[in-house]
DNA sequence: ATCATATATGAGCATATATTCAGGTGTTCT
DNA sequence: AGAACACCTGAATATATGCTCATATATGAT
């Protein structure tokens, strides 16, 4: 017989994952840059502008949510627009906004 | 007039508290707690045990928990049982953890 | 009071992370 | 071709994080 556990627990595999998705939100700077591709697909120049740091940091997180697949990259011309891949990853994303801003 | 910004991003502050959010959830072990303790409390030694780290471990974990106010303690006697204390929180948890396993 | 059990705490350490800097790649224009 | 612009990448560094160990605190039993 299996999964007849009274304790459930996600398994480590699960959880790594899991860890690594929301981890991908447990940063300043990355948190302001989503929070900014949320509604329109933006530049780097901007992004960087916009948050406050170098272009290389932005690149640097977006190559980590590009990775995660949490944001998706088009180029056009020298500029290179992010905006964010998955409509589960922007409601879950607003919701921890949201849970914030209700306080 | 305020709020015209055609760019709107979360304020520095506001980023920051929601990114200590997800940092909450950023770690594996964190992870399987509160998997553990979304259907039930349970008490440190039985979450040490379920999730494979020191008793030591699960109390620092519990303590940044506590902190955020994600989690809540009773103590019995010799023993502390923790409980996920918002509903929200366990819906946004649930949810990451849902949009790892639709894959 | 002493002991045993359960949990909490603080220091130390090893690893992870975010950022900056310097240089590299890709694109457009002349 | 070269220059200018936008972005990317890797190394270095400073800080943060999670864990372990030793010790402290709290509760209950003898």
């Amino acid at each position: 017989m299996t999964n007849n556990n009274p304790f459930p627990v996600l398994d480590e595999h699960t959880a790594a994952h899991v860890a690594e998705l929301f981890r991908s939100f447990s940063d300043t700077s990355r948190v302001r840059i989503l929070s900014a591709i949320v509604e329109r697909e933006l530049n780097v120049g901007t992004l960087a502008a916009l948050v406050g740091v170098t272009e290389s940091a932005v690149s640097h997180h977006m190559r980590g949510l590009r990775q995660m697949r949490l944001v998706a990259a088009r180029r056009e011309g020298k500029e290179v627009f992010y905006r964010i891949e998955d409509p589960h990853i922007i409601t879950l994303f607003q919701q921890g906004v949201a849970h914030i801003q209700d306080k």
